[in-house]
RNA sequence: GAGUCUGUAGCUCAGCUGGAUAGAGCAACGGCCUUCUAAGCCGUGGGUCGGGGGUUCGAAUCCCUUCAGGCUCGCCA
């Protein structure tokens, strides 16, 4: 379905048109000022100096031209000093377009993507680390991306490519050396079988990686071993393979668990070591063709080009001692993802500290023909989280904040709140405030700007008032509720026609103008990869709905037509509220 | 030092591909529950858009400069 800013622009286009100007001074915008008008059209202004004319003239002969053609388009069309073009929308024709949009399986959204395939990176995750509050973001987001990518049809494709190669697993298996050095993986003459079982719970694994990490700071010899080590497992030395297999297995289903709790899937759990056998060809391909050289004992690949500020530093593809690393494993994952689903597009969600990396990645990509210069790469970088005195997140006691942790805290304050407002028995209480607390915690993400960094409040997340995600949990609610006592109250035979009538009061037609709004901000908050705005949409929404429901008492109208028509008009406010908070993640309990 | 991002109301944030009087939420203050869930609605107060220049009919938005802060700057990921 067309989207109604472009039905509109569309008249106002061959309005100038027909007047003698350039189509494309004929852009509509929402109104900012909307005690004067619904929309505005701004160009007039712009082709006065193009056509040297007064810019009010322009606008009124453009104004009489959409007066002849566009009538039944428009309640309202006047140009105004200096030369706005203000329009308003009729009755009529919003609520045709309403109809039309509530007839639609997926509300009258175009599927602009085309079955084509995006793959979106957005795990963040190393195994052996616990997820921790730096986690949220990137994993919410990608979520949402892929959620509205899908519905928009593309084919997208989740990965969490997962770090389970680097110099942390190095580290991780020198610190079980340290600790149970008695085990057989560090008996050099062994070579039998090795356990099936793990020698540590993820509890012991997440301990010993920040001990691994404290102690290679302070001691060098330490951290050589934990070089060497990690250069073994690379070249697949059997039992550090078996025991980075154990921490896999442990990670993973610890990961698995706590992605799953926070509604955030993945398509593919491929990792770093997936792409292992793509790099020898990868290196040997760059340095045959001469893209890539020795430079101070390590093997490059310069990536600057004309119009730099300054001269980028080259992509390190092999250590001097002869190790891949990150670039390295990026750039194999790249080949591999060619190879098997030829995307056209990459969204990578990471933190933005990791700009120059992707930078070098994506350049070396290109310049090796990796990937055609028609592909989209795109680097979604997250902000930093902080606390509230503006530095990184800690916990009360300094800590690292661990999700799960944040999770229940969010859950228990949410249950608190339920049973201090409403009557609910036990396990309804524990059950909405599950679904409540994800919606709190994601619209809490979600609705800042993804690249910005954050403060991240923990209070924020359990206040349920104004702009926060129990809010348009609650409108929904509140929907629901009069949707079920209709059918409860009204026999099928009195219900009438399922169709949205005329806007008949200011907070109708506003409700009325955001619904229609729909189609247009799913497709820009995609193509933006800006949840954000999604998020304002919905508060929008919900906040339209709020202001028609507090001066129309719905069920109480008597005319059983136009209640009918209130019924259809807020049955289409449920679904697009539902279809848009499915999009971001969470959804709506039945109560709260 | 170089690059880059950020700076908007007391707090947290929108707005930034230039448009009319800079918007929300929280906090403060004042109204609205015998009526569809008051986790709501309505209203009031609160901002020289970090500072200074410039471009423009018009600048929070574009350019320059300056201040403050964050991040990055070849062998971590």
């Amino acid at each position: 379905m067309e989207k109604i800013l472009d039905c509109i622009a569309g008249q106002v286009r061959a309005a100038f048109s027909a007047c003698g100007y350039e189509a494309d001074y004929g852009k509509v915008t929402l109104s900012n000022r909307p005690d004067l008008c619904e929309y505005q059209c701004n160009g007039a202004m712009a082709a006065a100096k193009a056509y040297k004319k007064k810019p009010i003239d322009i606008a009124q002969d453009v104004a009489d031209a959409l007066r002849q053609s566009s009538a039944d388009l428009f309640s309202q069309i006047d140009a105004v000093m200096p030369g706005f073009i203000n329009l308003s929308i009729q009755e009529s024709y919003l609520a045709g377009y309403l109809n039309r949009m509530a007839s639609e399986d997926r509300l009258g959204l175009e599927p602009i993507g085309g079955g084509r395939t995006v793959i979106v990176d957005y795990g963040g995750a190393n195994v052996a680390k616990p997820l921790h509050v730096g986690h949220l973001r990137s994993a919410i987001i990608g979520e949402t991306i892929k959620r509205m990518g899908s519905f928009l049809g593309y084919h997208m494709i989740g990965d969490v490519h997962l770090g389970d190669w680097g110099l942390q697993m190095g580290l991780v298996i020198e610190e079980l050396r340290e600790r149970q050095p008695e085990l057989v993986y560090f008996d050099e003459k062994y070579n039998g079988d090795y356990p099936e079982q793990a020698p540590f719970t993820i509890g012991e694994l997440e301990e010993m990686y920040p001990a691994a990490s404290a102690r290679s700071k302070t001691d060098e010899k330490f951290k050589a071993r934990a070089q060497e080590a990690t250069f073994r497992l690379q070249n697949g030395y059997p039992p550090y393979r078996a025991i980075w297999r154990h921490i896999m297995d442990v990670s993973v289903a610890d990961l698995k668990k706590n992605y799953e709790s926070l509604g955030v899937t993945f398509d593919l759990w491929k990792g770093e070591s997936d792409v292992q056998d793509y790099i020898p060809g990868l290196i040997e391909d760059l340095r045959k063709r001469g893209l890539a050289y020795e430079s101070e004992g390590a093997l490059v690949v310069d990536i600057a080009e004309d119009g730099d500020p300054k001269e980028l530093p080259p992509c390190i593809i092999r250590k001097s001692d002869g190790a891949a690393l990150y670039a390295t494993s990026d750039l194999g994952t790249i080949i591999e993802r060619e190879k098997l689903y030829a995307p056209f597009e990459y969204i990578y969600i990471t933190d933005k500290r990791q700009e120059l990396h992707f930078i070098q990645v994506f350049r070396v990509a290109r310049k090796a023909g990796y990937v055609s210069p028609d592909r989209k790469m795109i680097h979604l970088m997250i902000g930093t989280m902080n606390g509230k005195d503006g530095r990184p997140f800690k916990t009360r006691d300094g800590g690292v904040m661990r999700l799960e942790n944040l999770v229940k805290e969010i859950d228990d304050a949410v249950y608190a709140r339920i049973m201090e407002n409403r009557t609910m028995d036990e396990e309804e209480a524990r059950t909405a405030a599950r679904i409540i607390g994800l919606a709190a915690l994601k619209y809490g993400d979600l609705s800042n700007q993804a690249s910005k960094d954050y403060i991240f409040d923990i209070d924020r997340f359990t206040s349920f008032e104004g702009n926060t995600g129990p809010y348009i949990l609650y409108t929904i609610v509140r929907i629901k509720s009069i949707l079920a006592r209709y059918e409860q109250e009204t026999p099928r035979e009195e219900r009438g026609t399922a169709v949205i009538p005329e806007a008949s009061s200011a907070q109708e037609k506003a409700l009325m103008r955001k619904l229609a709004a729909y189609n247009e901000v799913i497709e820009a908050s995609f193509s933006e990869t800006a949840p954000h705005k999604l998020c304002q949409y919905v508060y929008e929404l919900s906040d339209a709905f709020s202001g028609f429901y507090n001066t129309t008492p719905i069920l109480k109208e008597e005319d059983p037509g136009r209640k009918a028509g209130y019924i259809a008009l807020i049955t289409l406010v449920k679904r697009v509220l539902e279809t848009c908070i499915d999009l971001l993640g969470f959804e709506a309990p039945e109560r709260m």
